[in-house]
DNA sequence: ACCTTTCTGGAACACGCCTTATATAATTGT
DNA sequence: ACAATTATATAAGGCGTGTTCCAGAAAGGT
């Protein structure tokens, strides 16, 4: 393969990966208005001129921002969803994950889909949000539905229902934590959360 | 009584408690932040100079329209839970009103006290709707105890757990009734939610 | 009729916001 | 060594924000 080298002109003096990290706890702690370019610019160390030449403006920072945010800090229900045997498993586990990962230290409580959303001044940024956690409902739904459909779930079970329990559910425990309810509290909560579940058929 | 006759300078030329009304809506749309004077004085149709003499700053505009709304759109909470008989049916109709007031027609959807709140820029706004949501916990909490100190709860019962699971379903249903899922779903994710309660001893 | 009190309408203030123009520094290609 | 290319630093532009100043209007008190 052709070796990467090195681009023309004067290289960058920061680490773009480092620096769109440090933009998304920004969003993520402050919502997308809240976060100023002036923020931004401060915590990563660099001059405004320089931010816009890697990112774009602050909309597209805030894309680029939210989609590695799904990838890499929200990956954690894509696996379990995929991994677990059945759907019930699964958002057990995806609720208990919740509870640890929206409270573990260093990182801002909650999940950023939501924190940084509604209120959040523009329609469209809103609007982006949504249709993330539309996705999670989505995902939740197939999942059961496929169970019911294998007679795992009793034919009676509503998966839509279900689906957008489960997205209250997850909600609802982002707010907690933000909120500063323990670990300990939101993994109990997650406990009582999937009591409302339907009986597996053995 | 003495009559309560007509303070001394020039009268005001709208309504003070309609103002008002049309702001708690603004706010619970748009957020703290996202609502400029701007937007309020023309919603409201009068000058800037009229809102601060009226209600101080945006600071305790916003801090008043916060209590009303309480009082006016949140207590059918304090109201299911001081007419029902126990805990667990106080709280089924809590979840089931919050359905019902969560997607009127004419209103925003969704809660103002989670719609404006993290993210809303000042840690003094944000704070403000904490503590309600806390005032809420601690309700939800004691009315349990209530119960479970009474033998209609089993013993072994963990009120403040319950308590968390109730606030954390009713912020969900909140976000998600904000994301436009219907009324009668959410009717559904209520009953959902209760099924995870402990059976009362009959 | 006058004085006092209160509210209104228009304009202005200082400030922070997002964004970009300009000049300079650092690197590669030849 | 010199041209071409890209990034940086400084500074400014244009705009919207929350707030207040000021002259005038509308009411009551006497």
């Amino acid at each position: 393969m052709p070796t990467p080298r090195r681009p023309r002109g004067r290289p960058r003096s920061f680490d773009r990966d480092a620096a769109l990290d440090a933009a998304i706890r920004l969003f993520w702690t402050n919502g997308y208005e809240a976060t100023s370019i002036s923020d931004l610019t401060v915590a990563l160390g660099i001059g405004s001129p320089s931010l816009y030449a890697a990112f774009g403006d602050k909309r597209a920072l805030f894309n680029e921002a939210v989609e590695v945010y799904a990838d890499r800090y929200g990956g954690y229900i894509t696996h379990a969803l995929g991994q677990e045997p059945t759907a019930k498993q699964a958002i057990t586990r995806v609720l208990r994950e919740a509870a640890y990962e929206h409270t573990l230290p260093g990182r801002p409580r909650g999940c950023m889909l939501l924190c940084a959303a509604e209120t959040a001044g523009s329609a469209e940024v809103a609007g982006l949000l949504r249709q993330h956690r539309e996705r999670h409902i989505v995902a939740f739904q197939q999942r059961i539905q496929a169970d019911v459909d294998a007679h795992v779930l009793p034919p009676e079970t509503d998966a839509a229902a279900l689906a957008h329990y489960t997205e209250a559910t997850l909600q609802g425990m982002s707010q907690s934590a933000r909120d500063g309810t323990s670990r300990q509290l939101l993994e109990q909560v997650a406990v009582l959360a999937v009591q409302g579940w339907p009986r597996e058929v053995s």
